[in-house]
DNA sequence: TTGTAGGCGTTATCAA
DNA sequence: TTGATAACGCCTACAA
């Protein structure tokens, strides 16, 4: 199929009559190279229209400057804006990104780790599936030192750098402020609770609630996989109990926007009836009807840095036996959900 | 920094006191291989832990199963999806896939043509930055043969196959809705006219007014680049025109969205004051007050189709001289944003 | 049905 | 400062 065979190292080699070697360390700007011969060997090589493969020097060298990275949905504004300051980063240290949606299902997100690892990836940036419980699956990059960052969807077993925002104090900022504006029936929609961001968020929630001496909603604690469809059914639910919500504190936006859209077809007034705190402040949360309140969470710039640590670790920058986890700035953005009025913000 | 060296076919054919071709083959499933032998090597494959390197079997194949795209941002609703559809096939066909983001930045565009090549990349799918006018940069694909496919923001000079929407269609449908609403003076927010899909959208817009016997609304039809201020900037400069637009036909939802916000801030009404159609239906148009008419772009399936395309082009089923672009079907979806009261829709 | 040999294009090592 | 050689791990004629 394809036409004229590229040209390699060793054609400019014969072409100038030096050794491929040569042609190699003037490319490369080894400094052993006479400044003559490389100039020489560049022009010749442009002339040449050379491009060098990465694929052959990638199996020599054991480097391949590729990352990996793992998310449940491509899809989602949150995890869009991690890739897209992932790329930033890899962009201009010299790495290639490759992306893979995992649908928040654990076998897929196996199988893409295997084929990371089989394409040789230097580095794994992750944030696991709403069903992923262990984490056998990595030991393929741990058991033989290839870097793994989380973000946002840590799992704890794993030694490994983790980004994250302040779950716990978002769920305990999101459920005082909603205690703040006099709701005393607060219910909670939650993720699944084998990831730790979904207990903190919960726990934040519980917090607060016993600081103010009240209880969690009865039967008005809720964990599903927060998609639309989730936060559909959920509201429905909150709706039947014996004892209504006057307030929901939702673990992400997406079900808050299903409460949303639920609550105006029932014409029941959104933040008189049902006040509201959604999570992760997507794009749609300052625009829709009434404007969402939420937790902020800074997608991109957590994506910035899970790749600014994984190329660090993978250039042995960082010790690889000693991990932290970075927890990024977070704030609550208060919006007419939750904004009783007449109720004095402190 | 790796521990132990990774088994190789050498170390099972050691192994298995066979050669390394017999492994070779009976991994890859070829018949010629006894099924006895195929079992035995693939079972002490599992035990010694063996992983394929990938690296290599490209050298040596010419073939890197790795898709390129290339989108100005992966972090915008509409392309975001498109990358997932992507994903969604190549995975299914065993392709990885390496994205990059362009910035809307000619020269990095560029760049990640150069950098996607040297990683031999068995096809890319593009679609242009606002500043791309040449396609030069693209020659190191269509030179040799390597598929492009192009998507929403295509070349009109590059031979290859291209996915968009009926934009000319959409533009008119919005335009023709707005006239039929009772609108009169109708601007037009418009992308660059070096990308056919922003043509194409202005000049539906055009036909749909010579139709009504209705002219552009004079110094009414301008074109930025299409992001937020852009769009904030020219509903400013929209609102000091002599003679006040009473509709505007945006060529993103984006600017749409700046419109709505500046609208509402300034207290002027939507519909009624000035009607407003956007185009790509982002999630955030549905959930906007007022909620956003637009035209339907179906990322998702257009990311889905460039993905069998291009892969059925990298296995030569499909002529590679003979290229067809696919116009993926449109809606126009009426919301409360041009949806004047009173007005019955035919 | 299996083995041998050579090469994909680059780079690291050693020698000159 | 440069060259010769071998190797990265796999695959594929060709031979047996």
């Amino acid at each position: 199929m394809n036409t004229k065979p590229e040209t390699t190292i060793h054609d400019i080699a014969r072409e100038l009559d030096v050794s491929a070697s040569t042609v190699s360390r003037a490319l490369k700007n080894n400094p052993l190279i006479s400044e003559k011969t490389r100039e020489k060997i560049k022009q010749v090589a442009i002339e040449m229209g050379y491009r060098p493969n990465v694929v052959a020097s990638n199996l020599r060298t054991r480097r391949t400057n590729t990352l990996g990275v793992i998310v449940p949905l491509i899809n989602r504004h949150f995890f869009s804006s991690v890739i897209s300051g992932v790329e930033e980063v890899a962009y201009k240290a010299g790495f290639a990104v490759t992306i893979s949606q995992s649908n928040d299902d654990f076998q897929k997100e196996s199988q893409i780790a295997q084929a990371l690892f089989a394409s040789r990836v230097d580095g794994v940036i992750l944030s696991a599936s709403m069903e992923t419980i262990t984490s056998q699956h990595l030991n393929l990059f741990t058991d033989r030192n290839i870097p793994l960052v989380f973000f946002d969807r840590v799992l704890d077993d794993v030694a490994a750098n983790k980004i994250v925002v302040d779950d716990f104090r978002g769920g305990l900022l999101a459920t005082r402020h909603l205690i703040e504006q006099g709701c005393r029936h607060i219910a909670h929609i939650g993720g699944p609770l084998n990831l730790a961001i979904y207990r903190d968020r919960l726990n934040g929630y519980l917090k607060a609630l016993s600081q103010a001496g009240l209880q969690p909603l009865p039967e008005g604690v809720l964990h599903n996989r927060l998609t639309r469809s989730d936060g559909d059914e959920a509201i429905r639910q909150l709706m039947k109990l014996p004892q209504l919500p006057d307030a929901i504190f939702c673990a992400n936006d997406t079900t808050a926007l299903s409460v949303i859209i639920y609550l105006r077809q029932q014409k029941i007034r959104i933040p008189e009836d049902v006040a509201l705190v959604g999570f992760s402040n997507e794009p749609f949360s300052e625009v829709v009807s009434p404007a969402l309140s939420t937790i902020k969470q800074p997608g991109y710039e957590m994506g910035l840095k899970a790749a600014e640590l994984i190329i660090r670790q993978i250039n042995g920058e960082l010790s690889a036996n000693d991990f932290t986890t970075y927890v990024m700035p977070t704030e609550l953005i208060i919006r007419e959900s939750s904004l009783h009025q007449g109720v004095v913000i402190a």
